[in-house]
DNA sequence: CGCGCTTGTGTGACTAGATCACCGATAGGC
DNA sequence: GCCTATCGGTGATCTAGTCACACAAGCGCG
């Protein structure tokens, strides 16, 4: 990205805050702190509320559900251009969420502070629709979630994994993080990885996994 | 709609708005409607937007999922005192959600229109920290199906159902509707129920579940 | 190099839950 | 009292989760 001309130019990288009066820009860029955090940073988790709320302008997001018996749930990822909206959940939450959020990897965002958020939120009808229109895609996804565990098959939620994941055709990924990703225990994913292997679908090696072919697993996916 | 004694008193049965100034009192009584919703009314469904924001004052509104199969999860129950929020997620919403809101029983209501519900979100503090309460408050209980869902054993989930649900230690539902609940099949429900009947936890009839030790149902609810 | 250690993967046996195909029981309407 | 829709019970079968353990691949180190 090239480096911005005008003071706060992030802000057009947000969808929906593009329109901003210049006033409410002036607070976003002059109130806001841009930050770094390495991969792997815990931005939020059990009894670890945040207090800013962060706009990610590189790296994702990871939040996941985590379960006594130490599994654990995608629950979503937030990328570049999202906001991390259930941050202010946690910011005002009145109960500790049983949910985490990590940097997976280097990840660079503008904070806002609460109290600026609050601000914001009072004074701009863009702003407002941004962050409702937030909530309402993390709800989305959350429905997802909870539609996809309850009543979609574990082979067909795995090869859409591998689909959605993959970069050129290859997936980074041992079988116990997809048996996180997607709410199950390991050796689910170890026999189903096998199976896809032995209809040819995939190559495995330690730690990767390498499409062949795309079709059948897209196949699969779909119905 | 009953007449009610005073303008606008309806409000302080809403915790977190009983200190809203005047001002505000005033828009949300004289721009907010009464309504009397018959049980089993539709608030919202996949293709149905609302064009209100409740806010329940009697009744209580289920929120669920629907499965392409025609199978369901509850996520939520809104109850008196409480807003349904996720209606103004609805109501924002670039996508449909997979999601109904029924009226359990018959339901009283004050509805905020769209416009009305962003005025007032910029002019006041205190209903702003509602609104976001609310959207925190309904979060939680979707992390908290996840992880059922995802984690919990269906024997302990339905002993937990009943013991919620049960009102002077009678369960009025048929086996079906507790599937629907609890995002299972209606099987599994009545052999799970046979196991309790078994134990002496409960009796059933047609319709009805009665508990007859709650002791013993509690200990697996906990454990 | 061989050694031990850690981490990742494979496998069998078993339990829980979901699905399918039924059939019998019950209540309510007529 | 009969008909019919709804409700509940049951066996067979399949998918998924759990437990216990064994084997394999990488990795540091003497």
């Amino acid at each position: 990205m090239p480096a911005p001309a005008t003071q706060g130019s992030w802000i057009d990288r947000f969808e929906g805050l593009s329109g901003l009066e210049p006033r409410i820009r002036d607070i976003l860029t002059s109130r806001s702190q841009l930050m770094r955090l390495p991969k792997g940073t815990v931005i939020f988790a059990p009894g670890k509320s945040p207090e800013n709320l962060l706009l990610l302008l590189s790296g994702t997001v990871r939040v996941q559900q985590l379960g006594e018996n130490g599994r654990e749930v995608v629950l979503y990822r937030a990328t570049a251009g999202e906001s991390c909206v259930l941050t202010t959940a946690c910011m005002l939450a009145y109960e500790d969420l049983a949910a985490e959020g990590i940097a997976e990897t280097e990840v660079t965002a503008a904070a806002i502070p609460r109290t600026v958020f609050d601000d914001l939120v009072a004074s701009s009808v863009e702003f407002r629709n941004f962050v409702f229109r937030a909530y309402s895609r993390r709800m989305t996804d959350l429905f997802r979630v909870i539609e996809d565990i309850a009543f979609r098959r574990m082979d067909i939620r795995l090869a859409q994994k591998i689909l959605d994941r993959a970069e050129a055709g290859v997936l980074k990924a041992t079988h116990a993080q997809l048996a996180a990703e997607l709410g199950t225990a390991r050796e689910v994913i170890s026999r189903q990885l096998a199976e896809f292997q032995r209809r040819g679908w995939i190559a495995q090696s330690r730690g990767t996994i390498e499409i062949l072919d795309d079709a059948g697993l897209r196949k699969l996916a779909e119905g």
